[in-house]
DNA sequence: TCAGAAGCTGACCGATCGGACAGTTCGGAG
DNA sequence: CTCCGAACTGTCCGATCGGTCAGCTTCTGA
């Protein structure tokens, strides 16, 4: 379950899939691709996983267990606490998983999809409810959507919009701190 | 030059690309895709176009000549002014081009490396220091990049993000409004 | 009337992908 | 020593993709 040298040709699949998903993407990484760096053929990938779309499930199953979690402790708060509850939450989650995030966000529409993030939809859902501080109101909801986007971008170990700017090398601790009293700003969020 | 019904085929050819690669991306759409919306063959998509990606630069041209405009314009404004500017000029940019940035935000990386769009990135990296005064500052260059992530995601046509959200149904003078105003929370902005 | 250009088609090509499958190697239990 | 199953390989398959090409129609201007 480290993160990185997994015991095993099974273990060293996962993790040079989780390398080349997150370098290059889920859609961007072939099967043959992952045998190369693992250095074994790519028959042996498929007689340890059903297929490609298994390795990515074995793969985000944490995150998206955190996700779970992360949800359920926010469906047990009143009105008044899960914007903050929510907004450290998801910063946490998000930094906690980044190479999972960063996986993930190669193509969110079509990999959500896949019966093994059968949840996840409504969790998101739920989460920019609880962004919004449960309101409907047009400019809550539209800065929910805001930090539910801009937060994996940030921690994200691939750079995925335009820009080549140098990475920006500081500890988790104050990205953690800075991204948080960003978000909070952004939903207009007091006492952050 | 509108946005919908160009004459002759291949004005035909463009507007059925536009639709198509806002609604199931560059990559997710193929040329035969396009054929059979046009109701002709592949061949004659490739004969009044080089290719593929001749298709896509014609549509993002009059998206990165008014990127082209703003960078310009930032260029000769002094550090107090130019961030709100950045702010307003980016909303108004990517309000303007929604189907456009919907088309870039599928595989960034990759369309950014076309020659068409050489000089976007150095655009890209120009406007986050906009966005950000100019400071250097982590807090400020975090919150920067979080705008320039989060506002195109509003504006597009499709969403990406994992929510199944009802879309919000507001006019686009308020929704104007409401992402300059977040944006400019965000970026701690005073006096917008 | 006729040559030629424009517009377009169907067939085909090579590359790449995920995946299936039969066969091979090899270590350990009986 | 034998055998069996786990681990793994090389090969092949069908589908899909962007792109090429020869040739067919249709329109036009000298």
């Amino acid at each position: 379950m480290s993160r990185s040298t997994r015991s095993g040709t099974r273990g060293e699949i996962l993790d040079a899939a989780a390398r080349l998903f997150a370098a290059t993407g889920f859609k961007g990484t072939s099967l043959q691709d992952i045998a190369g760096e693992v250095g074994c053929s790519k028959a042996a990938l498929l007689y340890h996983f059903d297929g490609k779309d298994a390795i990515l499930a074995e793969l985000l199953a944490p995150a998206v267990e955190a996700f779970t979690t992360l949800d359920a402790r926010l469906a047990g708060l009143g009105d008044e606490d899960v914007q903050l509850a929510a907004v450290e939450g998801y910063v946490d989650l998000v930094m906690r998983f980044r190479r999972e995030v960063t996986v993930l966000y190669d193509d969110i529409p079509a990999l959500l999809q896949r019966p093994a993030f059968a949840g996840v939809h409504g969790m998101s859902d739920r989460l920019l409810d609880a962004l919004a501080a449960r309101s409907p109101a047009p400019a809550a909801r539209i800065a929910a959507l805001m930090v539910l986007s801009a937060v994996p971008v940030i921690c994200m170990e691939r750079i995925e919009i335009g820009v080549r700017t140098a990475p920006i090398m500081i500890g988790d601790d104050e990205l953690r701190s800075i991204l948080t009293r960003s978000a909070a700003r952004t939903l207009d969020l007091r006492g952050a």
